[in-house]
DNA sequence: ACATTGACCTGAGAGC
DNA sequence: TGCTCTCAGGTCAATG
């Protein structure tokens, strides 16, 4: 479920909440999830501060100070909730940041897919993990679009899925790409014309922007838009025909067989 | 180079 | 009530 929008919605979190207190303990409990030993982990943290952050694609960077940055992905079912420390944690709570100030920081995961590591830099955690650039990367203009584009094959809903491609869309998303620009999941990227891949680039970004203004809640999200009525048996908000689904790459894509070619 | 499938994990909902 | 099955989502590895 984080995909680009919900993890920038908890960049803004993190640095309205986190930033520059002393980091008194860390509790981390996180066996499959944990890309470093729980010790070097707190060791890293322990006694610094987180100082800024940086997201690239679905993955968090929260920077300490004097030290490596701390990596956080969520999965599917990833969170994060800043609240007083007061003895107890939420549930599905794997990692606990606790401040000198008497909050603390939870890392809530209800299924135990995710990612919690450090890195030396971003830009090095990227290339060793095979991130593509961010999907609302400023120097991602039209023209390098494109260009990507016509290297793939496949389809295009694989492509603005792929990571590697472009790091920040998930199912979600990409859905509602797809649906803004009028262009099926399935089509494959070879068949594209200019004009087609114009309109998914600005449909792409404007997605995305509108989806951080409204904090990734998808109550908020306009109902002119798919995601609202992305359901069994929903109907497509702009001719009122059934929605289909259609499982692909083991994901269900819906779409509108009328508005969408 | 692409697609497909299953594993990972958990809770919700369906169907019996 | 309670069992079993399926599904959702992101990533990764194995296989076609």
């Amino acid at each position: 479920m984080p995909e680009l929008p919900d993890v920038e919605t908890f960049k803004r979190y993190v640095d309205s909440t986190s930033l520059h207190h002393r980091i008194k303990k860390v509790e981390v409990d996180a066996p499959r999830m944990l890309r470093v030993a729980p010790r070097i982990l707190r060791k890293a943290l322990e006694g610094s501060e987180f100082s800024k952050t940086e997201r690239l694609g679905k993955y968090l960077l929260i920077s300490v100070k004097g030290g490596p940055w701390l990596v956080l992905h969520f999965g599917m079912s990833g969170m994060l909730e800043y609240a007083k420390d007061a003895g107890e944690r939420p549930a599905h709570t794997h990692l606990l940041v606790h401040f000198a100030n008497g909050y603390r920081l939870a890392g809530i995961w209800q299924r135990r897919l995710g990612r919690i590591d450090l890195a030396d830099d971003p830009v090095a955690y990227a290339e060793a993990h095979d991130l593509g650039p961010d999907a609302l990367d400023r120097a991602i203009g039209l023209k390098d679009f494109k260009r990507m584009l016509r290297e793939r094959r496949g389809t295009i809903k694989a492509a603005l899925m792929d990571q590697i491609f472009l790091s920040g869309i998930g199912n979600i998303y990409s859905d509602e790409i797809l649906f803004q620009s009028g262009t099926r999941p399935d089509v494959k990227v070879s068949g594209l014309s200019d004009a087609r891949m114009r309109t998914l680039h600005r449909a792409m970004r404007h997605v995305l922007r509108i989806a951080i203004a409204r904090q990734a809640d998808p109550d908020r999200l306009p109902e002119s838009w798919l995601l609202p009525h992305r359901y069994k048996g929903g109907k497509c908000p702009y001719c009122g025909g059934a929605l289909q689904q259609k499982r692909s790459s083991g994901r269900t894509a819906y779409f509108c067989p009328h508005c969408q070619q």
